[in-house]
DNA sequence: AAGACGGGGTG
DNA sequence: CACCCAGTCTT
């Protein structure tokens, strides 16, 4: 590959990040690789303000590998709450004890084993790689590709096979061998703070006047994408049923969204649906089979998520029998519910207070 | 190659 | 509201 202003860019690049750069984070110059995969899988997909706080609590929980590994899944969820892409989690947990199991509780020292990993892609694979060994591997994130495709006015798409592999190429011919991690940090610190998705601060950019995006006005048209997404929407009932203080839960399983998540029964339909449509379903009928149950209210709430619209409607319903629970529901007291990790819209509706018992 | 998978910030 | 974030896994 050969383009203009190639060596100029990685020169340009470190000579900013020596001088101007000064973005802080808790894990930004450390060689321990345990706390590296952990934070790289916790900003997978995840702005780095919303990710620092979970880090700091993990790493508060579990200051080692050993620590996380032995950890109660139950708990390591509820750390994770809120944070979404819930199979990272699972990913994370497994790895961990994985590591301590076959690999005599360390972590791989080359990019091939590490990318063996399960939830270790080839991003978290080089960020390992370069951060805690100095292998000059070369991270290709949502940064690197559009700092990238507008410094060199590329119009392979990005969201391709293709593009990814043309893109790492590009970026692992840059990445001088002697200092890998000090240029996968630059590259990263800048697509963050200068070269944004929108509104990019190119007046501030350091290579700006060799950028050809800029120099052809066109910083917004890069990086180009092939995909457009459609977002499906989906009607949630849940079925918040009291008996005295204690609720009714479960774990949700199978390949959907919030994998691993607790939440109340819940019946999906094809539109918004009231109790009369309801009552015909199996599982108010297994749960409220007779008449001993009253409905006390209905909450609506909305979700979106990057690919669904989730409705949601709590029905409130309370009774004085004790009832039966079959698994996987199981029967919890209110003040266990905190021990649970829940889906954003259950915690919102919790914390609302229209409903009487609180997280 | 295309979808699925969250929650939150930004313009 | 659309877009995007220190991506990865499944189909």
């Amino acid at each position: 590959m050969e383009f203009t202003h190639q060596k100029e860019f990685t020169r340009l690049l470190l000579a900013w990040h020596r001088k101007e750069n000064r973005r802080e984070m808790p894990w930004k110059g450390i060689r321990d690789p345990y706390r590296i995969w952990l934070a790289e899988i916790i900003l997978q997909q995840t702005r780095v303000e919303q990710g620092r706080e979970y880090y700091e609590r993990f790493v508060e929980a579990y200051p080692t590998l050993a620590d996380l590994a032995a950890a109660r899944e139950e708990e390591v969820f509820r750390l994770w709450q809120g944070l979404g892409y819930y199979n990272r989690c699972r990913n994370l947990l497994h790895t961990a004890r994985e590591l301590m199991k076959s690999h005599g509780g360390r972590f791989p020292r080359n990019y091939k084993e590490l990318l063996s990993l399960k939830g270790i892609g080839p991003y978290t694979a080089a960020a390992i790689a370069s951060f805690a060994f100095d292998l000059p591997h070369a991270v290709v994130d949502g940064n690197v590709l559009r700092v990238l495709s507008r410094y060199f006015a590329l119009n392979m798409p990005i969201d391709t096979q293709a593009g990814k592999k043309y893109y790492t190429r590009l970026a692992n011919e840059l990445i001088p061998p002697e200092e890998p991690a000090i240029f996968n940090q630059a590259i990263m610190d800048l697509g963050a703070t200068i070269c944004k998705p929108q509104a990019p601060l190119c007046r501030q950019c350091p290579l700006a006047s060799l950028c050809k995006a800029f120099q052809l006005g066109k910083q917004e048209q890069f990086p180009v994408k092939l995909t457009r997404r459609t977002v499906r929407e989906r009607y949630f009932h849940y079925l918040v049923c009291w008996f005295g203080d204690h609720t009714i839960i479960q774990k949700r399983e199978g390949k959907d969204i919030w994998r691993g998540l607790y939440e109340f029964p819940m019946i999906e339909k094809e539109r918004l649906a009231g109790t009369e449509l309801l009552q015909e379903d199996t599982a108010w009928k297994n749960l409220m089979p007779d008449g001993s149950w009253q409905l006390k209210g209905i909450v609506e709430r909305q979700q979106q998520l990057t690919h669904q619209l989730i409705s949601a409607r709590f029905f409130y319903v309370e009774t004085d029998r004790e009832p039966r629970v079959l698994s996987p529901q199981i029967l919890v007291h209110c003040k266990q519910l905190h021990q649970y990790a829940f889906p954003g819209i259950i915690v919102k509706y919790l914390r609302s207070g229209q409903q009487p018992l609180l997280l």
